[in-house]
Parts: C-alpha cells; structure tokens; sequence
DNA sequence: GACGGGAATC
C-alpha cells in the first residue's frame, strides 16, 4: 500500500466497492507498515462500518475523530446521520447533529433531507413537514430542495395524505424546483394507496407536459392502483400508453390485466375484443400465459359465442404444455355440438395431449350422439370412457330413447 | 476526495 495517501485511496476504492470487510483488515494492518491513520482514513472507516450497519463502531470513530480534532467533514457526520434515519433511529440521528453543529459543522439540504426521511419512516410525518417549514423560513445559505420536497410528499402519501402531497407538487414548481420522475411517481403512489388511483391519468398528463418522461415505476404503480381498485378500463387505457411509450409490461401484471378484462367482458361485452386482442398480442410477443389466463379467454370466447377461436386457443394451450380445464372443455364441446361441430368435438376428445378427460366432457359427446340417434357412435365413446376408469351420467341410448347400458354400482 | 428519492409480485 505504499504510503498513507495510497492507503487511503485503497480504502475508499474498497468502501466504494461495497467491500468493507476487506477495507477493515486493510485498516488493521496500516501499523505495521508503519502508517497513521488520518482524518481521511477514519472518515472512510467510518463509511465502512455504516455499510456493515455497525452504527456504535462508526459512533465511536466519530468521537475519536472530534475528540482528537480531526474535524469530520459534512459528508461523514451525513452519512452516519442518514445511516440512523434508515434505521429509524432518530434519536441518535439527532445527537449526531447535535455534535455537528457543537464542532461548528453547518448540516447540509442532504443532512435535513435525510432526517426529513427519517422522520417520515417513523410515521412523524408532521415534524417532517415542519422541518421543511423551518428550512424555508429560517436558514439564510441553505434551501430545500426537489428531493426535501419528494421526501416530504412520500410521507404524505404513505399516510393517506395526497392532498397535502399535491400541494406540496405545486409550491416546489412555483419555488422553480423541477420535479423528476421520482417526485411524480410519488403521487402515483399516493392516489394508487388511497383509493384514487384514476387521478393518476392527471399526473401522468402533468408530467409529460413538464418534460418528465415516465418510467415504468409509473406505469407499473397506475395500473396496479387501476387494476386493484377495479378500473378495468383505465388499466387498459394505461396498459396502452405504457406499450406506445416503448415498455415492456411484466408477465404477472400483463396476465393479471388480462385476466381482469377477460371477467368484466362477460357482462360489458364491448371489452371482450379488448380481452381477444390483448390476449392475441401477448402470444405473438412471446409473453409467458399462464394456464389460468388460457382459462380466461377460452371461456371468454365461449361466452361471445365464439367457438372455433375457442377451440383454436384451447388447442394452442396444449401445445404450450397446459392442460385446459376439464370444465372449460365440456363448455367449448358443447358449443360445438350445438353449431352441429361433432366431427370437430370428437377430435379434440381423440387428443392424446388431453390427458384423461373427465365425465362431464364424455357426458357432453354421448348426448349428443345419442340426439341424433348413432347408438353404436355413442356406445363407442362410452366405451372409451370405462377405458380410462371414468364412468359418464350419459348412457348410450337407443333410436327409442332406451338406455342400453346397465349402471354400474 | 465520500453523503440524499420511488413500485409491484395471482
């Protein structure tokens, strides 16, 4: 390691590399090459021992450090400051503030941001809110910043308070703060928590007229608040956007929406193309349907009566490994049979892939057989049901309507 | 010389 100055390097090279471990066998060997720490290397002793989240030890190195007169810069007493506030600590947050502004040292807008933090963690979101007041009136060299604001706005919104947190948007844009992405998706979050998560559309109108692109925290957080709060429509609106803006939408969340879309159509019917399409567009994109979106869709096809789109996506099911539901099966063959369809009916049954199919999907074949009469077709099938240990309701019946199988006990 | 934001997971 050379000299002092090269240790030093080394040791922030290491607490920069996440390695803190390794900094403090490097420390503990600085004696025997003859080096003595400087302020520099108990500034980054300290770093190190905050990235172990051992807050006594970095505790004491500041102690040593005042007490000795190696004046820790702002960057040190912060990042032992905002150490404390993630944890919750606040008490022992403050004393290190305490010691910062005995030793002469002004806290930075990143010293209070971190403690405005902190206290919104701990749930005092209104001593936030009046620290940030405070900073506003009082100090002359420092102001609050876009990320006060956001970390005061934050605490608002986990409270239910999104009003406030809105206000709070538009005094930073009238103090010349420019919101980023973060500051917005916020908001997001807020209305999505509370209830509101339609007036997400309003900050996502706001944002883009301010030159803030979203990103997919954005959209991920609207449509999870529209989907959870029931607003179908408007999750499918913001599906939209989030494609055309060039995202791609999560596998859970784009088989969540559809699924969603797929059960409102039952009863508002103009969605169910909406469903069809969403639906068509994940399979040609290679997004993973689970097999209870297969279950949606196919049962949304029979419900809009449509049948052979029905049959298709059941069949495409099985070549993806699924096996459909033996009660979405019985639905699509019966509709088939209704549009006179056996022929097609029958070979979906023969489908190896299929597995074994259950009563009710033989129940469905052998009445209609046995409604038009071919005994022998019907007896077949009922055959092949024993085959494979099931025993169908439906029993082959005769041109007179005579069941010609006696009922096993 | 280093220190500060956000989401969900059927």
């Amino acid at each position: 390691m050379g000299n002092l100055s090269g240790a030093n390097d080394l040791l922030a090279a290491l607490a920069v590399a996440r390695e803190p471990d390794v900094a403090l066998q490097v420390f503990d060997e600085m004696p025997a090459h003859g080096l003595v720490p400087d302020a520099w290397t108990f500034s980054t002793l300290i770093v190190c021992h905050c990235l172990k989240n051992s807050l006594d030890d970095a505790t004491r190195i500041l102690d040593f450090m005042v007490e000795n007169e190696l004046s820790p810069s702002v960057a040190t007493f912060t990042t032992l400051v905002n150490s404390f506030c993630r944890k919750g600590e606040m008490q022992k947050a403050f004393e290190v503030v305490g010691v910062m502004k005995k030793v002469g040292c002004e806290p930075t807008i990143q010293t209070y941001n971190c403690l405005i933090k902190g206290l919104c963690y701990v749930g005092r979101v209104e001593e936030a809110y009046e620290m940030l007041g405070k900073i506003k009136k009082e100090s002359v060299s420092i102001e609050p910043d876009i990320y006060t604001y956001t970390a005061v706005m934050d605490g608002f919104c986990k409270v239910g308070r999104s009003p406030e947190a809105k206000e709070l948007l538009d005094e930073a844009l009238e103090a010349g703060l420019v919101p980023n992405v973060v500051t917005y998706n916020t908001l997001f979050n807020g209305y999505c928590k509370e209830g509101k998560p339609v007036k997400g559309f309003g900050v996502l109108k706001l944002m883009k007229e301010r030159d803030c692109t979203p990103d997919r925290i954005s959209y991920i957080t609207l449509i999870h608040g529209l989907l959870k709060w029931g607003k179908i429509r408007a999750a499918l609106r913001a599906y939209k956007e989030m494609v055309g803006d060039g995202f791609e939408v999560e596998e859970r969340m784009s088989n969540t929406l559809l699924r969603a879309l797929c059960k409102i159509s039952w009863k508002e019917r103009d969605l169910l193309d909406d469903a069809y399409q969403m639906f068509k567009k994940m399979r040609s994109t290679g997004c993973a349907i689970d097999e209870s979106s297969y279950g949606f869709i196919i049962q949304t096809l029979s419900v809009g009566n449509r049948n052979e789109e029905a049959l298709f996506n059941m069949e495409h099911m099985m070549t993806m490994g699924h096996s459909p539901k033996m009660i979405s099966l019985a639905r699509v063959l019966r509709a088939l049979c209704r549009e006179g369809k056996l022929g097609k009916a029958l070979s979906v049954l023969m489908d190896e892939r299929l597995g074994h199919p259950s009563k009710e999907v033989y129940n469905v074949i052998i009445n209609e057989f046995n409604r038009q009469g071919r005994w022998l077709c019907a007896c077949n099938v009922y055959g092949m049901a024993l085959k494979q240990g099931v025993v169908p309701e439906k029993k082959p019946e005769d041109a007179k309507g005579r069941v010609s199988v006696k009922s096993r006990q």
